[in-house]
DNA sequence: TCAATAGTGTCTGTTAGACATTATGGA
DNA sequence: TCCATAATGTCTAACAGACACTATTGA
């Protein structure tokens, strides 16, 4: 399943010509209350207690999109549902691959398919992340940036959760990806006026209290201009 | 002045190891009532008449970010006040250096700055780019999206301005950098809200109507959380 | 005086955040 | 019945946008 007759996401180092540069991926998933985020252990037997982010180079003529999601696939077993260029890293700093730069993307996959990772990748919580190498460090600090931030502009937390989900469970996916409680019918009010989901005839039966109705991610066209002046997060 | 050693903004190709990625400047200034971009001439003798973005490698240890601001001041002889990575772009497109890979950087210089210009650069206002290479024509729209975007969160249109300013001078920068009117009122509101300028005793003298009073850029400590939870620009 | 620009006061509709209340099922 | 969760109604403070008004200079 992970042999697809690519390169494998920890590439050794001997290969016969160095590549120019890496794609390196940070994957997040859910993982309790909190965002997880893939390691993969180093191929180098010397280093095996090494942590690594999962990267490669790109094969000739793959884009650099598609290089990242077949990394990602290659690392987790399973596809991202969502994933998006961070940037490039360079500068000098240590890298596995050896390379004189990085291209960061970030992705992220749903809990249920996190259950059977290949031998060589763990998750690691956002807030203890194993000893990287300097210039996967900053990819992962960077990752788990854009990631909130791009929250905003593109339907993340709905990739993270089955088609139908309730209100409840929508908002707890936005809880854990920004990493703080939002105020319930704030939230309920906010998406209304979005037009993302649309509600289903469908409701939940398990569980203790009041059933919850099913929703689905169906955004209609667009709104018109945004209010406002914003200064908000200046320097 | 140009030459200082580095190789130029944009390099023959024939040099002789091909390098494995191109740094690539957007470099924006005020022009009259829009934004204007810089390009340079390309060095091909057979090509004199197709415009480039100004490119280079990176020099051996030198960071990516320093690269940029050499590639600007080589292209527009100051250095910009403000500049970003915006990301790597590659996927096969045509780029006048041949690399697999460019990073592309954004960057603002002040119009006063930009009166004399080298020989082979040239401003053309965004609303009617040159033709350029695909990958080079995707920077420069990445470029102004990115400089937009990141408007609200770096003090980019206080670096096109005098350390002095009036505020209606502040309202016209913002104004030409979004590309929309704004609203004196709200502007001013907002703007005191963020407690990002602070007036000064001077007094504008010249011209017709009231004086207005000169502002500069002091930024203060930061806010609390900011209210609300936005979806707003959802796909 | 008028023209032109700077700066401010006030009103209104919208919305975020808080709080309380109702609704509905299981134990 | 009580408890837990879902969903909604109402109030308030903050704020964006609009409009009008005052202020101060030069022509």
């Amino acid at each position: 399943m992970r042999d697809r007759g690519f390169p494998t996401t920890t590439p050794a180092r001997a290969s016969s010509r160095r590549s120019p540069f890496s794609i390196d991926v940070i994957l997040f998933t859910p993982r309790g209350q909190q965002l997880a985020a893939l390691c993969v252990r180093a191929n180098d037997p010397r280093a095996r207690e090494r942590w690594l982010l999962p990267h490669d180079s790109a094969a000739p003529g793959e884009t650099l999109d598609a290089a990242a999601r077949r990394i990602a696939k290659t690392a987790c077993g399973v596809d991202a549902t969502w994933m998006e260029q961070v940037g490039a890293f360079g500068d000098g700093t240590r890298h596995p691959a050896d390379t004189e730069l990085s291209v960061a993307f970030v992705g992220v996959v749903p809990s249920d398919d996190t259950v059977k990772l290949p031998g060589d990748g763990a998750w690691f919580g956002v807030s203890e992340p194993p000893a990287l190498a300097v210039r996967q460090r900053a990819m992962l600090d960077a990752g788990l940036d854009a990631l909130r931030t791009r929250m905003d502009y593109a339907p993340i937390a709905f990739r993270l959760l089955p088609e139908r989900f309730t209100l409840s469970e929508l908002q707890a996916m936005y809880e854990l990806l920004l990493g703080k409680r939002l105020h319930k019918a704030s939230f309920r009010r906010a998406l209304q006026a979005t037009s993302l989901v649309e509600a289903t005839e469908e409701w939940r039966s398990e569980g203790r209290g009041r059933p919850a109705q099913f929703f689905r991610f169906a955004p209609k066209k667009r709104r018109g201009a945004r209010r406002g002046v914003r200064f908000d997060t200046l320097t």
